[in-house]
DNA sequence: CAAACATCGTGCGTATGCGCACTATATGTT
DNA sequence: AACATATAGTGCGCATACGCACGATGTTTG
């Protein structure tokens, strides 16, 4: 019972300490680690709609709206009137971005490289494993009655 | 590599949806999973110090504070003064604060045993002690490097 | 076609989360 | 005792994170 208590504590602690680490190594390049999410999530699926761009981070829209204001006024991002449905707006990475991203991706290699060598060989993708399965059990619960309104696809891959 | 990538991406997805699940849960509460994580710390050592309640949390100082004023004007909590430091205040959970904190910990009894149910046995205590080990290696590092003796100490380059 | 419904983006309000600068007090050194 | 330094709390600013309500547009149904 004293164990059942401790995960979402050590969970909770676990993200904080990665997110002060991100947003101190991020900060000199004026992005926090939320945004490099965001503008990682963008470069492997570019011209995404805000919406889509919201369930891949994952993320709330209204949170990613204030987020592409942001990131726009810093010309790190585009939005653009989506090609055929007129409520939509695509986000893209502009090519300052894009060479933004790829610092950051440089920047913050030496916290995953610390996450992983504070683990033994395997443990890695145990923890993935685990935490995958710790977020889809309390992510799908809501919909769990199968009232698909089309084909939603999870084509998420993380 | 590509493994490398997605322990930090995991560990964010499984924490967001642990909070956002703890919201909808403890909303009926008027209370956040923030705030029933400061209670929880105040429950298992009370009277402590704004600054210790808060490396306990673990969290900000002035994010506590914040709290703090917040819960203390719903009567969860009571802000005295600390008997022997003049600077400090003890926080300490009122008698509202208790039964509230009671009331929270079987709120969330659900989700603590989706997250357990979703891992095989022995996995629960296998993903806390990872992630226990991953949120070390990213806090203690900063001051790791301590072979001065005290007398020029420059620790905060920020 | 028209009405009902679903979905996208927006704007607003609340609550963290944290850094930073500032004051007040405590502690250590000379 | 005088001074330097460390520590506790406060106040401010910025950036998420999310719910909710709203208008606009797309989609389904009668």
């Amino acid at each position: 019972m004293s164990d059942n208590d401790r995960l979402p504590m050590a969970l909770r602690a676990a993200y904080l300490a990665l997110h002060r680490r991100s947003e101190a190594q991020f900060a000199d390049f004026g992005v926090t680690a939320d945004q490099f999410v965001l503008l990682a999530t963008l470069e492997r699926g570019d011209a995404l709609t805000q919406r889509e761009l919201a369930r891949r981070m994952p993320s709330d829209p209204s949170t990613v709206r204030a987020m592409l204001v942001l990131l726009e006024t810093q010309g790190l991002v585009r939005r653009d009137a989506h090609p055929s449905d007129s409520r939509a707006r695509t986000a893209a990475l502009t090519v300052a971005g894009k060479r933004k991203v790829q610092q950051l991706w440089t920047a913050g290699e030496p916290i995953r490289q610390q996450m992983l060598e504070s683990l033994k060989p395997g443990d890695g993708e145990t923890l993935v494993r685990l935490l995958t399965q710790v977020a889809d059990s309390l992510n799908i619960d809501n919909q769990l009655v199968g009232e698909s309104t089309g084909a939603d696809v999870r084509n998420d891959k993380l």
